[in-house]
DNA sequence: ATTGGCACTCAGATCCATTGAGTGCTAATA
DNA sequence: TATTAGCACTCAATGGATCTGAGTGCCAAT
């Protein structure tokens, strides 16, 4: 409904203003690019965006800024996805192929992106929802320790201290943990409740009272622990755009800081047909993060999406390259998960 | 050397910039201090405090600001370490007695003293050069993979995935397992690079080929890994504070995200009296952190320190409660470790 | 050693005029 | 009907100019 040069206008406000910080306006629009036609007309087009709210004027008579719908438009519609630079590929195979350590692998991803965008990036940890039990293990540290340890098939591991009265003997620890193992491996996580409690049961003498100690502790792993987790890396780019933000990005910061808050957006996004999924400014119900967009992906094992990574910038961001990364990190992420997982 | 009034000068005028955040004069200080002096005099003082580059006037006649030195003579001459509040030792107690995990409790103490304190909370993880070996776990992931762990005495948890060639037993593992805690249990790490090469000699078989491809993991994980280690929290309360720092935050934000940075930083500093070791603005050599403080404590296990814990912030900092909270916290993660590690 | 008095300084607030990028509208044009 | 040139208008930003007041340094008197 929308005819198209006003479209290649609002495509032309978005980058130039993405590129100036700049309110633009008539005049310098028809300088930089080459409509072919005046700017009287660009100024009847740009009428036509403000009248279907893609852009507006932050006072009367100044130039142009896109509004969240405006970038909207520009991204599902008018924008292509930057592919990498051949140097930012090489980073990120060198990156990630270095080691098949589920912890190393998050942490350098989420560096990288952030190094590679210029933003904060963040990588949620594979969710335990999802998984199942690879390998239970418990360690006797001394005789009134026990380190439990639950591994999943997404690679990660989580794991524990507890305290347990003296008294057993590196074969009873050892037994349980067989146990443990023959009837839990290869199960849901959400199984793991209900089987463990049946061990505990079927347990006997000195292995009973040992696994009333430790299945507790195991579905506390299972289930307090699986609250989900996220790594953030390069807060400090939040700082350098300063200017984006209006007033102080303090609490900008406090909400990022907020893993809770951070996880529920990012798992209620829907992936669009590139594989990512964005919301920009407003869309997103966290007051603080008003003036921010986050870009995210999903990354897989085993064909199916485990967790997400992407990153989270003032709504005045470089989209298409931004799309770019956080697409192919997500993709190298996937493709190193798969090798060694 | 400098008389007694011009010190108590002094005080009050670090009191009050910290209070007020403005220059403070001659005027308003005998207005909210009791000196029992008239302005005049108190000027003379002023020029005392001046002339020893104790404060300093941001312009010709305005009031006169602390300098580091003026921090610095604050600190050590002429504040006291204000003890927590009721209500604070509560918190604290609450907080740290929950848990026997080191994450855990290091995550909770990171996150307390920033709470505590309204700045940004650093705790070093305990370093590996002074510990020692409490156990070895190998685990078989699966029969191409193997999950390598070293516990140490202060309850640090290193964990590396290797993959190795297939064809192994379990019997095999245990075996090279065993192997590696009969020797280096109770070892320092230091020994543990001679001790470990001495076993892949010794063993034969299948089992020599297994050895040599676990030590090097095993001493990559005493090593390349004992670079210390730094959890942080509460960013954004630096950002909070923002009109306490010249220009821009974002370069301050840089630094303290470079672990590497910090880590150097505490561990050259030196305790004092109270046991809390404090860098005032300058005294340190990071450029970037020229107006920040840094306030750290050791905190120890088993008698003898073990890694810091402390806070950052604006030069202009409250540091009377500082200190007292940093002495706290480490005090009762001393205790905690103590009574569980 | 302390003080009252006084001239002096200077950052910051306030006011005002100027500037210029940018707009909306209208009437002429293709 | 779409485009354009022209023009009056708006308003943020800029740059003096001026004023104000907190604060100083110094000196002579106590």
């Amino acid at each position: 409904m929308i005819p198209d040069r006003p479209l290649e206008v609002l495509k032309a406000i978005v980058r130039d203003y993405i590129a100036s910080k700049e309110p633009v306006g008539s005049k310098s629009l028809v300088e930089r690019h080459s409509f072919g036609v005046s700017a009287a007309t660009i100024r009847n087009d740009m009428a036509i965006l403000e009248e279907e709210e893609l852009i507006v004027a932050p006072h009367t008579s100044s130039g142009r800024v896109p509004t969240d719908k405006g970038y909207r438009m520009f991204v599902d519609r008018l924008s292509e996805v930057k592919p990498l630079s051949a140097a930012e590929k090489v980073a990120i195979e060198g990156f990630l192929s270095k080691s098949s350590d589920l912890d190393e692998t998050l942490g350098q991803t989420v560096r990288l992106l952030s190094q590679l965008t210029n933003q904060v990036a963040l990588v949620q940890y594979p969710s335990l929802g999802r998984a199942s039990v690879r390998h239970i293990e418990i360690i006797s540290i001394d005789d009134k320790r026990l380190l439990l340890m639950l591994i999943t098939d997404s690679g990660r591991i989580q794991q524990h201290v507890l305290e347990i009265p003296g008294g057993y003997e590196t074969g009873d620890v050892e037994r349980l943990r067989n146990m443990l193992n023959e009837s839990l491996t290869g199960k849901g996580l959400a199984e793991v409740s209900a089987i463990a409690k049946t061990i505990a049961q079927k347990a006997t003498g000195k292995i009973k009272t040992l696994a009333e100690r430790v299945t507790p502790e195991l579905l506390a792993l299972v289930d307090a622990n699986s609250q989900e987790k996220i790594l953030l890396a390069g807060t400090s780019n939040l700082a350098r755009r300063e200017g984006d933000f209006p007033g102080s990005i303090s609490p900008v910061l406090e909400a990022i800081e907020e893993q809770v808050v951070l996880l529920k957006l990012i798992s209620e996004m829907q992936a669009d047909q590139h594989g990512v999924s964005l919301l920009i400014g407003r869309e997103n119900s966290v007051d603080a993060l008003s003036s921010t967009s986050v870009v995210v992906s999903g990354y897989e094992n085993q064909g199916s999406e485990i967790a997400r990574v992407g990153v989270i910038g003032p709504t005045r961001m470089d989209y298409s390259s931004n799309i770019g990364a956080v697409r192919a990190v997500a993709r190298y992420l996937t493709k190193s998960l798969g090798g060694s997982q």
